[in-house]
DNA sequence: ACTCTGCGCAGAGGA
């Protein structure tokens, strides 16, 4: 039986006299739904205890219970393992990076591993030896696993030939050891075996099982006779997990591929590359309290400081880095501190952000304990799996991989989507066979593919910590490599400059044109504030053809290189959404621009911008070439925050939908940059985070509130009529935004062709309606309202529109799903904030809400703004005027619209 | 009480 809940009373260690001698204990309270219960931990289960605050969830497993004075007492058994913080999931290389210094762990957690040559080569070697396995013949994936890595090899100086030559040698000692294992007995391998821990709070990927052991690949030398403890410790973790799922592995197995006979003669040592060790409970439960610390850690937001574990700073070749990091951010460290001190508000800045970034990770690992912890009937009425599916065929495809079908038996509404990376299961993600597949199709028939075969049952979605990584390294690299001038102006101890060189290149509106000389007469940064329909997205082509024109007017070519072919100046050009960055580069095509270079997934990128995309595989030196020549590279915020990214330098950054970004998230694209123009609307949606705290504050609307001068907002809309936009524009841009022409303010639906308004309902005639169809909530949906939404759409059919000339909005998913199952094919039916940033001749709002406004979902009121400015000639708002009348600003919207 | 896009998922290594 286990013990789990939150910790009330965190108890003293003391030493007691048994009659096996003097033990350690602690006596633990937790409080579980029934009542308080006292857990006692023995032995070295107490430096686990120690770790231990109050509100910290503690899990005891397979506890011994005993009567005390009529009391039920708790405490550890032989069996037992002690889990701090059971739902925050550590990852197994973190636990091996903390093995060998706590420091380390935190160094690569904040600075990330930048792009070098023995890690990308230690890449390859992982993958010819996945192919290897999976049958493939050695010298094809070679070639393929060097081609692919092209970009990488070029950037580090290396030539293919060479680095194939290297891997070949590591190959060897696979493949001398995979017939070994073939000769003696029929051997069981896997490669590549995801695991995750929910009773441990463990995740990471084996590099391959064999007989159901873990085996670990290093592409380094190791002439000792035991493997390094740090290789174990990675192994041994991987042996718990396995554990966990009935798999009795008691062997670890490391790979050490550098062992080769060519050492022999310059070296003695044990130069056969395979290494086993025995797995027993001493060290699985070293593992254990080794992850608890860093669980420990995490819960405080603490930094460490290498005293945690006995590591030697003398020999660590991380010792320069930690002692610069540990100056710059004044922070307590074994090896010491060089170097001046930050200034305090710097300082103060990388804490405050950093301790955000972390309570956001916080919140993605709530999602993975969600994850595991329901049970398939729960997991029913939940939109973050799909647990209905029929397996389908399971067919093998190029490069070994899989692709699994299976088809779907409900239409449940869901998070997945296509092209997301999901856990493929059997119907059990944790104790059955799962796989991190990327989906290809997600309709009546699902389609997918992965690594390895799976009966598909069931998709997972997998919440991913990429987002809060790249933040902080985005955040690392400003405040500690950051440029110094740019420093001064964000930390606002200096204001931005401008040169005053004022062309014309716009001559048919006032605002863009001095946004693009506002762009391009910055020095520091610029600021476009761009409201719903004012062309903003032509005015950043413009703005990027006009900095990419203009001559540099200081020498500052990229990467130490020389300037571009045309001798102009070098620009990044980036977004939150990949949809941004393309549209962008759409409006850039349009306007007769070609030299780009689009970085991005194959998924990411809209496929009229794949002829644009770069392709990272190929010959070193040409792909090299091909980054560094474009004059303007297009990639999202969360692209620039890559390894291959944070090497490149542009002179100017724009980025546009900036009022959706994090400052952080904002700081990963002007980290490549000289100079910055943001463009966005902080009267639109906020940035997505799931914690409440100011990283919802984008660094747009923090620079547009200081800096007013520095920005210049888009006033003339081209997208909607008079009527529409009025309400819009007093309540949210001071009356400030007016339409482009008369024709924008007076265009009406009569004017489309074969459109009959006449054939319209008389409560629809008008620009702007309101229905109330008296309809009720039933959960986040309101079936009644969606028949009557239903009607409203096909009365505009009736009338002419085509389908895709008319789209409707509603706050929640399940309403949006209730809609879509009413209208005819072809009509855009979406959430509002999926909506933004798109826009239909006929916008139909459902609000859903009867009684009262009583969801967070209807507090924010950007959302409003971004409903209602999507339509271009009518607009229709269907909802509760009782519930709508219970807030100032939606009622004041109701008046308008009738 | 709600909404949400990104990212090859995680890991690849050096004395």
């Amino acid at each position: 039986m286990n013990v789990r809940g939150e910790v009330v009373d965190a108890g003293e260690t003391r030493a007691v006299s048994t009659q096996y001698g003097e033990r350690n204990l602690a006596e633990v309270t937790v409080r579980e739904d029934d009542g308080p219960k006292q857990v006692t931990l023995w032995g070295k289960w107490t430096e686990s205890a120690a770790l231990l605050e109050e509100g910290m969830e503690l899990l005891v497993t397979d506890v011994e219970t005993d009567q005390y004075q009529g009391e039920t007492t708790y405490s550890t058994s032989k069996e037992s393992s002690v889990v701090v913080e059971p739902g925050f999931l550590v990852d197994v290389t973190d636990i091996r990076s903390w093995v060998q210094c706590p420091r380390m762990y935190y160094l690569n957690k904040i600075s990330g591993i930048p792009l070098n040559y023995p890690v990308v080569k230690g890449t390859i070697v992982h993958e010819v030896f996945g192919d290897l396995l999976r049958g493939r013949e050695l010298d094809d994936s070679i070639e393929e696993r060097v081609e692919e890595a092209g970009l990488q090899l070029g950037l580090l100086g290396m030539e293919a030939s060479d680095v194939a030559d290297e891997v070949r040698q590591n190959a060897k000692a696979i493949e001398g050891w995979l017939q070994q294992g073939v000769l003696t007995e029929e051997d069981d391998w896997r490669s590549e075996q995801l695991l995750v821990s929910q009773q441990y709070g463990i995740k990471g990927r084996a590099d391959a099982l064999r007989r159901g052991m873990p085996v670990e690949l290093k592409t380094g030398k190791n002439l000792k006779r035991d493997p390094r403890f740090q290789d174990k410790i990675q192994a041994v973790c991987y042996a718990l997990l396995l554990r966990e799922k009935g798999v009795p592995a008691d062997t670890g197995t490391l790979l050490y591929t550098k062992n080769t006979a060519l050492d022999r003669g310059d070296e003695s040592g044990d130069l056969s590359p395979a290494k086993e060790f025995s797995i027993g409970d001493g060290l699985l439960d070293f593992v254990v309290r080794t992850r608890n610390e860093i669980a420990a850690m995490e819960y405080e937001t603490d930094v460490p400081t290498g005293y945690e574990a006995d590591a030697t700073c003398e020999y660590c070749f991380e010792q320069d880095t930690c002692m610069v990091v540990s100056g710059r951010l004044d922070q307590e460290s074994k090896a010491g501190q060089i170097g001046n001190a930050l200034p305090e508000e710097e300082q103060r800045y990388f804490e405050k952000m950093y301790r955000l970034v972390e309570e956001e990770r916080g919140a993605t690992h709530e999602e993975y304990a969600k994850l595991w912890e329901q049970t398939p009937e729960e997991r029913a009425d939940d939109d973050r799996a799909l647990i209905d599916l029929k397996p389908g065929s399971q067919v093998e495809i190029e490069g070994g991989r899989w692709e699994l079908r299976a088809t779907r038996t409900s239409d449940a509404v869901s998070k997945i989507r296509e092209g997301d990376v999901v856990l493929a299961s059997d119907g059990d993600p944790i104790g059955g066979h799962a796989e991190m597949a990327r989906v290809k199709q997600l309709g009546e028939e699902v389609v997918v593919t992965a690594d390895e075969s799976v009966e598909l049952r069931r998709l997972d979605v997998y919440p991913s910590e990429l987002s809060a990584d790249r933040m902080l390294t985005a955040l690392h690299d400003f405040v500690l490599k950051g440029d110094p001038r740019q420093k001064d102006v964000l930390f606002d101890r200096a204001s931005p400059d401008f040169s005053a060189n004022h062309q014309t290149y716009i001559d048919n509106n006032e605002a863009q044109n001095e946004a693009v000389n506002l762009a391009t007469n910055a020095e520091d940064f610029a600021l476009v504030h761009g409201p719903p329909g004012t062309g903003k997205t032509y005015t950043i082509a413009r703005i990027i053809r006009a900095m990419v024109e203009q001559s540099e007017a200081t020498e500052s070519p990229r990467n130490g290189g020389g300037a571009t072919a045309e001798g102009g100046e070098t620009a990044l050009l980036s977004a939150f959404t990949n949809r941004a960055v393309d549209n962008a580069l759409e409006a850039l095509r349009d306007q007769g621009f070609e030299d780009v270079v689009r970085v991005g997934t194959e998924n990411g990128v809209r496929p009229d911008m794949q002829d644009l995309r770069f392709e990272q595989g190929g010959d070193p030196n040409e792909r090299v070439k091909e980054l560094r020549d474009a004059s303007v590279v297009a990639a999202t915020t969360a692209t620039c925050g890559s390894r291959i990214m944070r090497e490149q330098h542009f002179d100017v950054a724009l980025v546009d939908e900036a009022s959706q970004l994090t400052e952080p998230a904002t700081l990963a694209a002007l980290n490549l940059a000289d100079r910055f123009v943001l463009v966005g609307d902080h009267q639109q949606l906020p940035p997505v985070v799931r914690t409440e705290n100011d990283l919802s504050t984008s660094l747009f609307q923090r620079l547009i509130e200081t800096y007013p001068d520095s920005g210049v907002m888009l006033d003339r809309q081209y997208r909607m009529s008079q009527r529409i936009q009025a309400f819009a524009s007093r309540e949210f841009y001071d009356g400030e935004l007016r339409p482009a022409t008369g024709d924008v303010a007076g265009q009406r639906l009569a004017a489309l062709p074969d459109v009959d308004t006449s054939a319209l309902p008389n409560d629809l005639q008008n620009g702007v309606s309101f229905v109330d169809p008296d309809g009720e909530t039933v959960g986040n949906t309101n079936p009644i309202e969606a028949d009557r939404v239903a009607e409203v759409v096909q009365s505009f059919l009736d009338a002419g529109l085509s389908p895709d000339e008319v789209g409707v909005i509603a706050p929640f998913r399940a309403q949006v799903a209730e809609i879509g199952r009413r209208v005819s094919a072809g009509v855009t039916v979406d959430t509002v904030d999926r909506f933004q940033g798109s826009s239909k001749e006929v916008i139909v709002v459902s609000f859903v809400a009867t009684g009262n406004l009583e969801s967070p979902i209807f507090e924010d009121y950007r959302r409003v703004n971004v409903a209602l400015t999507r339509a271009k000639k009518s607009l229709v708002l269907v909802g509760d005027e009782a519930a709508l009348c219970t807030d100032p600003l939606y009622s004041r919207m109701v008046d308008w619209a009738k």
